[in-house]
Order: structure tokens, then sequence, then C-alpha cells
DNA sequence: CCAAAAGTGTTCACGATACACCCATGT
DNA sequence: ACATGGGTGTATCGTGAACACTTTTGG
């Protein structure tokens, strides 16, 4: 087969900032890198492309791996070249956060890598520039979740909704009026009401409310404002 | 000096798709492409990714090999890299948009690479996949133009207001009220008005006007929206 | 004087915000 | 009975959209 020739080849390595919601705080899910350098400081999880995966399949399997979930919602953020990031060999990075709901994952939590979640708040340092991989995740997720219905890639399928504005608050460190935050999301029609209430959380309980999954897709790459104010929040 | 064993090396590119806009119409520039396979046909510019630069580097890099412009408006767009994207060889593409204004171009064009202006309606068909990137592109200037004051990029130094405002409209393919869109624009306090008038298209002449360079650099990642109904546009 | 494009103000409607009380229940 | 969190309605304000006429001047 014919070459390019004269060029160089790199590494090119996908790597996964994978968010979680546990009800009240972010998570960040992180592993402890089993390999030369760096070897037990705590990591985002990844992987080398390989020669017949696209980066997206990669991503997913780098996933799978680790929690043994399919499907994930995956979003690429720019690439990581600066030449001398890895002090090893030359890798190009290319960085997915990835929103997972954190109680599907639990059961099937892999011991090979390590893993543990970490809250957002409380991360420890990571390898390389994966610091700076996920604080441009938060970013692009922040800005993302201010247009586009996607946190609820993070609920279980049944979810009340004082978790579900717990959930955005978090993400953008403020709180919203209860009564204006139902009014604008069930406006959307996007959530059912259950029969079934939490009753976890509060006396009385609370309603569950599923999405409309039909709807949901639909709506997806819809520009759907949950948060007043979203120009207050995007950089 | 240590390697990752076992791992395969990819080649990585750099395509740029850039846009520019000559007072009536967005214009892509393209080149003929000079190396096999596919000589001769129509391609975006671009370059394989050297050991000592970034992405970004080398992405203005070959934006200055083509046009002799420096420092000119990036964006990058989501990697392609299905594994037979390129016939010769495993390459993995870092599409970037660029926005030029194209009467700083003209003069510099480099004839090395048979570059042409193609009005973006108008484009042949180009090699690989860049047919795709080119869309890409267009989906994710509209996208971002819709929410931030980026298109000045594609404007000489003094532009007219119903410049500016067909810039937005061929963008997004519509019409816009005049006075709507003045007053949104003006309202951003981003315009200076200047003394001088442009006479060429009208007979009254329209007034020129210049950015406030400090007010746009300070907004230049800020949410202004000059468009009505911006979720029309996304997606 | 006429054609062609530039420039400008007001009204209206809807969406966004602020705000306070009652409800259900477990202890 | 009371403490705790859940649920709901209304009044007001401000932003965004619709809309039409006057101005300038080259021919």
């Amino acid at each position: 087969m014919m070459k390019y020739s004269g060029q160089t080849r790199v590494l090119v390595a996908v790597d996964c900032i994978i968010f979680g919601f546990d009800g009240e705080n972010f998570k960040l899910l992180l592993i402890q890198r089993g390999f030369a350098p760096q070897k037990q400081k705590w990591s985002l999880m990844g992987g080398f492309i390989q020669p017949t995966e696209s980066l997206e399949v990669g991503a997913q399997r780098v996933l799978k791996q680790l929690t043994g979930l399919e499907g994930v919602y995956l979003e690429q953020i720019p690439a990581f070249s600066e030449p001398n990031r890895d002090p090893v060999e030359r890798t190009i990075a290319v960085p997915y956060f990835a929103l997972i709901d954190i109680q599907k994952y639990e059961a099937q939590l892999s011991t090979e890598y390590h893993a543990e979640w970490f809250l957002l708040t409380e991360m420890p340092n990571l390898i390389f520039d994966h610091q700076r991989m996920v604080e441009m995740a938060k970013m692009r997720l922040r800005y993302k979740a201010a247009l586009h219905p996607i946190l609820f890639e993070l609920l279980p399928e049944k979810f009340t909704l004082p978790k579900l504005q717990t959930l955005y608050e978090k993400l953008y460190e403020t709180t919203f009026d209860k009564r204006n935050f139902s009014r604008k999301v069930l406006s959307t029609g996007l959530l059912v009401r259950q029969e079934e209430k939490d009753k976890e959380s509060s006396r009385k309980g609370a309603f569950y409310y599923k999405l409309d999954k039909e709807k949901y897709y639909d709506n997806f790459e819809a520009f759907l404002k949950f948060i007043p104010n979203p120009e207050k929040f995007l950089i």
C-alpha cells in the first residue's frame, strides 16, 4: 500500500471526562493509572486509538471497558496537542466528556482500573494536562446545558423535579426559583409525571417524572433553555 | 527515549475551511490538490501536523502558506477519524474553520496552490470527506454566529450596516427587518460610526462603521445575539 | 423629478422574573 | 402539633417583533 512519505505519525488518545450526579453533587470518575509514567497517580480514563476504530468508537470502547455501559452520551471537545504534553512520546489527546447515570454504573464497576468517583469539587491532582481537560469539559457542559436539554443523561429513569433543579443549581453554582423552574421545565412537555412519589427526601414526597423519550430525542439538539439569563453563565 | 509500546501511530492533518465574504455572498477558498491521490481535484487547504507544532499552530501555518495572513480567526471543529477516510493511509483530520477578510487576502494570494474563491453555493466536488467538513463548518458557523459577534472577522475594517446585515442574511438564508437589526447591533456599543460614507452601493450613501476594538475583544466570547429567534436556526 | 437605498420610532405581545402561601406527612 | 420539603398562581416588567414613512442624491 502506498503511504504519504516524509511525514511523522503520532499517537492519538481519547480521554474521557466522565460526569455523574449522585442526587446532591456532581462527580467525576477517575482511575489510578496502571502503567508508567506516573503510575498510581489519578488520571482520566483513556486509551490509544486503534487501527480500525474512529475516535468516537474508541471513546465508547474506553467507556465500556471502565463502566460496562454502552450508548453513553459523549461529546468531543477540542484536541490537546502541545508537542510535549506527554513526556513519554508525542500524543495528541482528543477528550470526550461523558454523561452517565451513576446508578446504572455502580453495579458494573470493574476493579481492574481502580476507578473511583470524586466530588467534582474535591478532585485530586491529575496527570499531564488532565486537569485542564476537566476544566474545559466543565465549561463546555455548562455552555451546552444552558441551551440544550442534555443533563437528563445524568439522571436515572425516574427522577423528581427537586432533584433536577439541584442538578442545574450545582452545575451553575447558583439557586433558581422553584416556581419558575418547574413551570419552564414542564412547559417543554418533555416530562411525564408518574403516580409514584419519592419519599426518601421529604415527608410529603415528590412526584417522580420520566422523560417522554420520543419528544426528548426530537428535542435533543433543540434550543431549550431551562435556566434564566444563560448569558451570565456562558464564559 | 522511552515509547509507548504496541500502539499504532497515525498521520494527523489539519484542514482549513476558509470563509470569506465579498460584500454580497459567502465564499470558500479552495485549492487544486498538487499531489496524488486525486491530484488536480479541488480540496480544502490542509497539511500534516509537524513534530514541533500544536494543531492550532499547524492550522495557522497552513493558512499563512496559502494566504499570507497571520492571526486569523480559527475554530476547531470535531475531528474526522473514520479509519478509511483517506485511501492512501490512515489519517485523522482535525478541521478548522477560518474567517478572513477577503480584501486583505487578495493581494497576497500565492499561486503555488492554484487557489480559487468559490461561491459557497457553487462549490465544486471536493476530495475525500471535505464536502462533509464544509457542511459541518457551515453548521458550526451558523451556531456560533447566532450567539457571538464573530462575523466581523469577515469584514474589512470599515463597513456599513447594510453590508453587515447582508452578511447575516446570507448566512441564515433569510431576511431581517433593518430597523430591528440596526437597533440591536448598535445597542451593543461595539460599533463606532465614521464621518465617511460608502457611496458605492447607493446614491444617498451609507455610513461606515468601525469596531470599537477594545469592546469587541472584551465581548468576543460574550453572548450577543444579532438575529431574532436564534433557536430557529440552530440545528 | 424620480428611482433607489438609507435611516429612523412606536406599539404590542409575550416571555421572564419576582414573589408567598397552602399541602402532605412522619415524628 | 409542628417541622420539613413539595407544590402551585399572579402581577409586573422588559425584551423582541412587527410595522411605514422620510431623507438623500445621482441621473
